[in-house]
DNA sequence: TTGTAAGCGTTATCAC
DNA sequence: GTGATAACGCTTACAA
């Protein structure tokens, strides 16, 4: 019931064309369309546009319309940047894990992804590796993107890192890992008890020898060291050591049985091993040298991947379940971002031992 | 040279302080430091931190100095929305996967990104899916970032899809397949010509009966057909067919195979995977049924993933050089950005019959 | 070497 | 329902 369409149609013609306002001067004549030129062509003003894109009810169908044809005309892409900056919301989450090559981080991410486009963020991802001081770079560079949460796997960050995530004063989730101080939302399970509970599992089983074939990342380490310890306890025996420095591979698994056996004087017994990858690699050397599995060689692994329950025999190993660390990391997130709400800060999605036939 | 520290320390006192100036009004106090405080802290002007941060060369070793120390004191993070807004370079490169979980994607991902990042670039991912209609959104999603380069897979865009990368006038580049007519720059393969290649090495290795087993995404499809149409030019005889909606899974191989044999009347003969993990599912599921690998039951598969030489029989396969495709887009790209030379704009990266036991 | 002024393309806050 | 106007925090001339 406003100004009818036409008048504003006029409007868009009287004054405001290029030629006799003062000449734009200097820039490059078009950057790319923008709100102006839309309003422009739908004539309207500049905010008219920008309401009628964050909240079309606050805008008349009529020139809902226009803007519409406007936009489509022009092929006008929104600058998301610009809009960032004038709200402080940039509806970007940072996410920053080892590898994206592990299909461990790649479907929790997948699923955190998923949780949280819905809700209209994008995810800038970045991987660390698994040098910790190159976290830090890292962060500085998310954070400068003004990102409105962020996802961080693992809970051991540079005191600098902290300091920095604390003033961003945005919303931080901690996976994979567990923790009772976190920065702010953590969502994981205890490496430690995993190692624990699979030191059980073989010396339940009647094992009375043991080795790991570990890859370099620190939870990995953490798993086996609480493996070795609590073997050790169960059954006085000290578990024999292959330990890489780089990411697993199913080539390590096999080299890793060959140093046990080779250097380590490791006489046959209980094998875990930090991934299914690395199980899979012993599996396999221990076949090429005629061991039996699970006779001579037990082997388990970490982390049940698709191939684990397929291989003869299949790999005994520890299950987490991937996509669910995502979607509680979604889930916190947008709580906090929506609601602010403080609740559960720790979430425990703890563990589980998939026995099959290597051990 | 100039004055000398102390005059300046004053200068960074007189009429500057926040008391003495017209109140900055409405605003919430504090959003995060900015360059104008750590200038203010500096004795020095916000453009002066600007170029300090930009190009240090320009700024006298004595105020670098302590601005250095300002940024240090106040934990100053750029704000690179800001900044690329002011400059129109965002420094932020798009990448468009079907899937991260996929380590042949993933991998490839890997490798443009290390590029990338070493030149100051950073990723912004998503997954597509297979489905084409989702890419036209996220590609827009994308560019209202402002990125200053994107990397797509495949070669099919909708028209709107490519008029928004025409129109937003940044490099652009395909993988992962091959076209005479890229939106800019390609670095991939041709799927058919893997297709027909390895229906050349059955039929070359004898065969006279062939199926296929294949995922939904169209690059599989393409390869499939192919690989059907010249074997029957080859041997006259028709592939059998069980195809997937979704994505590949070693249970999809399963099911595969005794859909071929139960349904499709398959009763032997080579059979050709969209992928290694469909692959070892058809291994599996042959070995399972007492079919003997590769006497009765040949397979072959797609991609030459980790696993593959390490199955009994290992899985014949087509290797491509994953990481090759992401150091090419990624130079590519970077070539584009710095010197803007338009010189091949696609690149046949080819792929590699690897002959294993299991053909 | 340093500072001033004018944008960049939005959103937020008021008026009307 | 719509429009001015002032930020947002930088970069880019241009001046000193």
């Amino acid at each position: 019931m406003n100004s009818p369409a036409p008048d504003r149609m006029m409007r868009a013609m009287d004054g405001k064309d290029d030629h006799d306002r003062p000449a734009p001067a200097k820039r490059p004549a078009s950057r790319g369309v923008t709100m102006e030129a839309v309003g422009r062509l739908a004539g309207v003003s500049q905010v008219t546009v920008s309401r009628a894109l964050s909240d079309p009810s606050k805008v008349s169908p009529a020139t809902m319309e226009r803007i519409r044809e406007a936009i489509e005309l022009t092929g006008y892409v929104p600058n998301a940047l610009a809009g960032a900056l004038a709200s402080s919301r940039s509806r970007l989450v940072s996410a920053l894990v080892p590898s994206i090559t592990n299909v461990v981080y790649a479907s929790m991410i997948q699923a955190f992804g998923a949780g949280i486009r819905d809700s209209g963020y994008q995810i800038m991802l970045s991987e660390t590796g698994f040098a910790p001081q190159d976290e830090e770079a890292l962060v500085a560079a998310h954070l400068s993107r003004r990102p409105d949460a962020m996802l961080l796997t693992g809970i051991h960050h540079s005191a600098r890192t902290r300091r920095m995530l604390l003033g961003a004063g945005i919303p931080v989730v901690e996976v994979w890992d567990i923790t009772d101080s976190p920065i702010d939302l953590c969502v994981g399970f205890s490496h430690i008890e995993t190692g624990r509970a699979v030191a059980d599992y073989a010396a339940d089983a009647g094992h009375r020898r043991a080795g790991v074939v570990s890859a370099g990342d620190e939870r990995a380490r953490r798993r086996m060291a609480a493996f070795t310890e609590r073997f050790r306890a169960r059954t006085g025996a000290t578990a024999a050591q292959a330990l890489f420095p780089a990411q697993a591979s199913l080539e390590c698994g096999r080299e890793g049985l060959a140093r046990l056996i080779e250097a380590e004087g490791f006489t046959g017994g209980v094998v875990f091993c930090s991934s299914d990858l690395l199980a899979h690699g012993v599996l396999i050397e221990a076949q090429s040298r005629g061991l039996d599995v699970p006779g001579e060689v037990a082997v388990i692994g970490f982390g049940d991947q698709d191939f684990s329950p397929w291989t003869s025999p299949g790999i005994t190993t520890v299950r987490v379940d991937r996509p669910a660390f995502g979607h509680a990391a979604a889930r916190g997130l947008l709580a906090r971002l929506q609601g602010g709400s403080a609740e559960t800060t720790v979430i425990d999605l703890g563990f589980e031992i998939v026995p099959r036939g290597s051990s």
